[in-house]
DNA sequence: GAGTGTGAAGTCATTCACAGCT
DNA sequence: AGCTGTGAATGACTTCACACTC
């Protein structure tokens, strides 16, 4: 199974990475800019950037450019950034925390609306988590920046929490030996999305399983993605020790 | 300026993968094994699993598979893991600390020697930082996994630091809007090998530079890896809108 | 003139098929 | 017979060149 036809993987992680630099922009109060400037901050092409934005639709004017708000807006839709999404962390230890607590998320729709663990000694615990900022203020300023206290609950309890509130999908941030587990309760509590932060790779299928993996059906749609900092670390080694390996990053889809 | 010639990127991040793998099998008391179990775990096909290991020797053999012990200890060489690495993290915030406390890091001889920030309130404060724990331990067994306590310093104090002991490794922790002045200071500083967590890419050169990026001489053989998680969550929410252009995940490097 | 959008060419990575050991 | 190692083929991604628009 090759590669779907159509989007490069890698075209959708840069794609976030242009977001991220209209933003920057925008900050700067930089109304236009082009693919030349963009490639600049991104570290990669001119050629890359507009062949990377053609994958999705025409979004510049020729011989002119791009306008900031225009394609910030257009590539917020195309990553599907426009809607909110309903985030519940499993694993409160201190990578779960600095998940929650990191700035940057809560700016971009996730909404954390639930934290769960195992420990008795974190269940019950009130957190600090930031509520979503409202990207343009309107006229009447609402008070959205405070940030809301979540209980860490029982995981356990995760298939009742999911019943009575949608979740979209759930951060993974628990030790690699339970990360399959917790997956698996993820999964049966109707979560369709799972970013996994454990140094290990979700298996879809079942919690067991030497031979082949016969994919149940709760596992049939739902979407797995790895971030594992583990591998970024090692790579490092790797590249120090052989540096004529290294080329200029195109930026390996974390 | 495209991917050196020999070994894709895509193949170092795998062979990070085989290797956790491994240890997984090491402590299953599985002794030998073949490219198809690797492939099976590692979530490849067989003959990726075969390619990627073929850039770096031939470890196996014919008709038997490859004895996990042995292959763990060649892979283990070949990422420059088989040496110690000495590593400042620079931004104790939730991240900076997760990142200090995951374990799976010092098990791999990533050795954590300072840790640095700018906040007045958590400079000075003793932090706990997991040791470099022995992999076999012999028949002496060392105490060495007693967490070490280490003082968070300003980053002013860097350049003195890494005058006294040598520093490999610089993790930046630090919020997306001082990455590059943190990112700069580590350079100063000597350290060689940046790890970046902030979502925001490190411009080898200078702090501020609009146009053509000048690479300064510090900045001249200085590697630079970028992990950004908020790309892992992005790219999550365009998938769960697009499942169709999901492939069955190479693995995205970060 | 300046800068986008895009088919075509080129480069790189993955898949395959099979030769070669054990 | 079983499984590795590897040149050759396939396919994907990136680079390029240029037509087109403002």
């Amino acid at each position: 199974m090759t590669t779907a036809p159509g989007i490069p993987t890698a075209a959708v992680s840069r794609l976030v990475t242009y977001l991220r630099i209209l933003e920057e922009l925008e900050r700067e109060q930089i109304l236009n800019t082009s693919s030349g400037v963009l490639a600049a901050r991104a570290q990669v092409s001119a050629f890359q950037v507009r062949k990377d934005l053609a994958y999705f639709g025409r979004f510049g004017t020729r011989g002119l450019g791009y306008t900031v708000r225009l394609l910030k807006r257009e590539l917020t839709r195309v990553l599907g950034l426009n809607r909110s999404w309903n985030v519940v962390i499993v694993g409160m230890g201190r990578l779960g925390q600095a998940i929650a607590n990191y700035p940057g998320a809560s700016e971009y729709q996730f909404s954390y609306v639930g934290l769960f663990d195992v420990d008795p000694d974190l269940i019950g615990q009130l957190l600090e988590v930031p509520t979503r900022r409202e990207q343009h203020v309107s006229i009447v300023k609402r008070a959205l920046n405070e940030p809301r206290r979540l209980p860490i609950e029982h995981i356990r309890d995760l298939a009742a929490f999911t019943a009575q509130q949608p979740v979209d999908l759930g951060f993974l941030a628990v030790p690699p030996e339970h990360a399959q587990t917790a997956a698996q309760s993820l999964v049966e509590a109707g979560v369709k999305g799972i970013l996994n932060f454990a140094p290990t790779l979700i298996q879809p299928g079942m919690t067991e399983g030497e031979g082949l993996q016969e994919i149940s059906d709760e596992w049939r749609d739902v979407m797995v993605e790895n971030v594992d900092f583990l591998v970024g670390m090692k790579r490092l080694a790797f590249y120090m020790l052989n540096p004529q390996l290294k080329d200029q990053d195109p930026e390996g889809s974390t």
